[in-house]
DNA sequence: CATCGAATATGAACAATGTCAATATGTGGG
DNA sequence: CCCACATATTGACATTGTTCATATTCGATG
């Protein structure tokens, strides 16, 4: 079923091969027509399955979303006690999900969250790294460990903290040193029992 | 002096047509020939002032930069006094001059804050931003108004918190509707007292 | 003031890229 | 079996970033 005329799976194909690329070289070095080469196509065979390019690369930030999505997932696998110090796991293992995410996926990160990805029918924030944050604080007040009264306040700031330190962290505006630093003081700023969390920063 | 062989202030001209340009249009969408072109100049007239176009790019980015800087500044001459109340005051003013930067120069923003300008000797977030961020959290320390042993953790936390949520406003993750949300959460997570805080959320 | 070198701009050209129209080649349902 | 449809190709076009050789101007130095 391979190599006739017509290749079968090509839409999912080209998303691959653009992902590979621009994970190493970034989403502004990848070319079209250098796709399509590496998968011995002609480069407007890509037209019958995208709209243009952006739009192959809007599927390619859809992937890197998944990717996210995936890494906060299994923080929640390891972690899935309902008590509090899981519960405290989780949260800050989130944290440490989409902060590594950012370090070590720069490219796809960026892509994910720039300009091309943003405007259009793109899923949304809505999607699974928001929800999942806030299920973990959610968890986390169930169990009292969060101060009093400052649940409502910390759905937009502890989204806005963790994609912001995670965009400084792409950019290279912060070293990832600082990684461990940011979980321990969003813990300190968030949880009640700040020597309890102290301890729980350097494990995980 | 003007319309002759030599321009004079090539550079200068073409960083302020790629400026505006940039604003309008969004950086991908800008391209040295029609820069040139604006100006009456050959496309190959840029390369004895930039070495490519990322490079004229760069230049535009650290315009943005300023121009971010120069809406903060205007901040600390809105509120010189030396009493809590200024300081609250250019506190929660910082936030709303950065994604208030975000939001009606999104692509400037983007820009500055992106791939092309992250990398290189670019002036990093060690200029302006950053330190004016920190200064007005310690006027806000000297004044007493912290909640108490927290102003370690914020180095990072409001910088980040600030930055992320114009990254999400930037991206249209966020509605500009949540600008004040996130001032009046930023203050009641940070200041010891929050009814005051609340208050002041609707001014300015 | 004349002149030479450095700075700056031009023109033509090249390779690469995104994109499209016309055409060819398969594939599955009546 | 055949036709319609999805899919891929070929060829072409305009645009872009970039370079090289050349031309023009400015400024310092004699």
């Amino acid at each position: 079923m391979t190599r006739s005329y017509h290749h079968g799976a090509l839409a999912e194909a080209m998303v691959d091969q653009a992902l590979t690329e621009v994970r190493v070289r970034g989403a502004d070095q990848v070319s079209l027509r250098g796709i399509a080469q590496s998968l011995d196509v002609s480069p407007s065979a890509a037209y019958n399955h995208f709209a243009d390019k952006d739009d192959l690369l809007r599927a390619v930030g859809a992937c890197g979303l998944a990717a996210l999505d995936e890494r906060m997932s299994r923080v929640f696998a390891a972690h899935p006690g309902d008590n509090a110090e899981s519960a405290k796991a989780r949260f800050s293992g989130l944290g440490r999900a989409y902060l590594a995410f950012a370090i070590d996926e720069t490219h796809l990160f960026q892509l994910t969250f720039g300009p091309i990805c943003s405007g259009k029918d793109f899923p949304a924030e809505d999607a699974g790294p928001y929800f999942k944050l806030m299920t973990a604080l959610d968890d986390l007040d169930r169990f009292g460990l969060l101060k009093p009264g400052i649940r409502p306040d910390l759905d937009l700031m502890v989204w806005a903290a963790t994609h912001g330190m995670a965009t400084l962290l792409a950019e290279g505006a912060v070293p990832p040193e600082q990684v461990e630093v940011f979980i321990c003081s969003m813990a300190r700023l968030v949880l009640i029992d700040s020597e309890l969390t102290v301890d729980q920063c350097s494990g995980q």
